[in-house]
DNA sequence: GTCTATATTAAGATAGAC
DNA sequence: GTCTATCTTAATATAGAC
């Protein structure tokens, strides 16, 4: 086989190391934007050695895309049914904040790939995503008729959701530009400002 | 000189082309993922006529944004001080909805420039744009203070209502794939649910 | 002002030695 | 597995005729 799964440890040492760099370059750049040679010297491997252990620039982009869907849905599905409804929802306002503030450069390879038209994970997004969305949106409007919160549009919180926390991920620039030097760690307040909102949008 | 500010008709009509042209093509692909030949073949014109009018691909990029953060703010300048708080900050929601929905291609080459770290217009965050922000986020503050809105933290405000809305048309096909075929008008629904937002978020 | 032809560089990918 | 050297294509930009 050409291009192999990791096997060795030295395999999987630079396996990772690639992955890892790719991430930092494509997130901030995009696909387009972002070159080999940029990767190999951030990964401090040779631009043909990157190509020993990726067939291609497609591939190294296309495994970090692989595994991001499925991270990335994991705190919806983790909202529970059975759980005070007010409550499950900020759980999962505060996990996609956290996910924001822990995996910044994850959300940006996210956004760049939506913001062009999600050339590689329109699928996805048509499939996995939507099949999880909806499952969701049935609770909230379950959780809404049985009168344990406010009737909203369940689709649009969930967006709601996502452009509020994603925000401070894919446009961390702005955030800080606009905020200054002397500004409080801007997670921490936007934690608080979120509570706030959802709390008093959602409480019937 | 070279590259002459348009006066003839001609030269209007084909510098408007050109960045009409480029608006679609940077908006979808970002600045390295374009190409001068995408640029002329949407603008109907040659690849080296098209450098006859900008000087370099960057120069027509730089037109496009230069314009652009002022039109921008638009919206949040014309934020009255002497209004009835809760109307006035859902005006603001509701000029910046219908750009998202009216000027989707602006908005994503304003979201392509700031996650990719805004290398161009970063002088103009720190500038003219906090400046902006920093008064209307006094103001709010103020009404805050004077028991007309909720107290809330003043700039997170404003980024909710950039996140919100400018959702929209940045993720565009990511609502489009969960909403599904089946979908009402997106703004329309998204109008509605932000009001109820921001009504029930502000209101005393 | 507009075009054809072309110079120049950068980038993805491969060959082949070690 | 890793490297140097190189192929090939695509992209920005220019020269120069009309």
């Amino acid at each position: 086989m050409n291009h192999p799964k990791p096997r060795t440890r030295i395999q999987q040492k630079n396996t990772e190391a690639i992955l890892e760099a790719a991430l930092d370059v494509f997130s901030q750049y995009g696909f387009r934007g972002s070159t080999l040679d940029q990767i190999a010297q951030a990964a401090e491997l040779s631009k043909p050695n990157l190509l020993y252990y990726f067939p291609s620039k497609e591939a190294i982009h296309a495994t970090l895309l692989a595994g991001l869907l499925d991270t990335w849905l994991d705190p919806l599905r983790a909202m529970d049914p059975t759980g005070e409804p007010v409550e499950e929802i900020l759980a999962y306002v505060r996990r996609k904040l956290e996910m924001s503030r822990d995996f910044p450069r994850e959300s940006r390879l996210f956004a760049n790939e939506i913001l062009q038209g999600a050339p590689r994970i329109k699928d996805a997004l048509e499939g996995e995503l939507k099949n999880l969305v909806d499952e969701k949106s049935v609770l909230i409007a379950r959780w809404s008729a049985e009168g344990r919160i406010i009737t909203v549009n369940p689709h649009h919180l969930i967006f709601s959701i996502w452009s509020l926390t994603q925000h401070y991920a894919d446009f961390d620039v702005q955030v800080h530009a606009v905020l200054g030097e002397d500004s409080e760690a801007p997670f921490a307040e936007a934690e608080r400002y979120l509570v706030t909102l959802f709390t008093r949008l959602l409480t019937p």
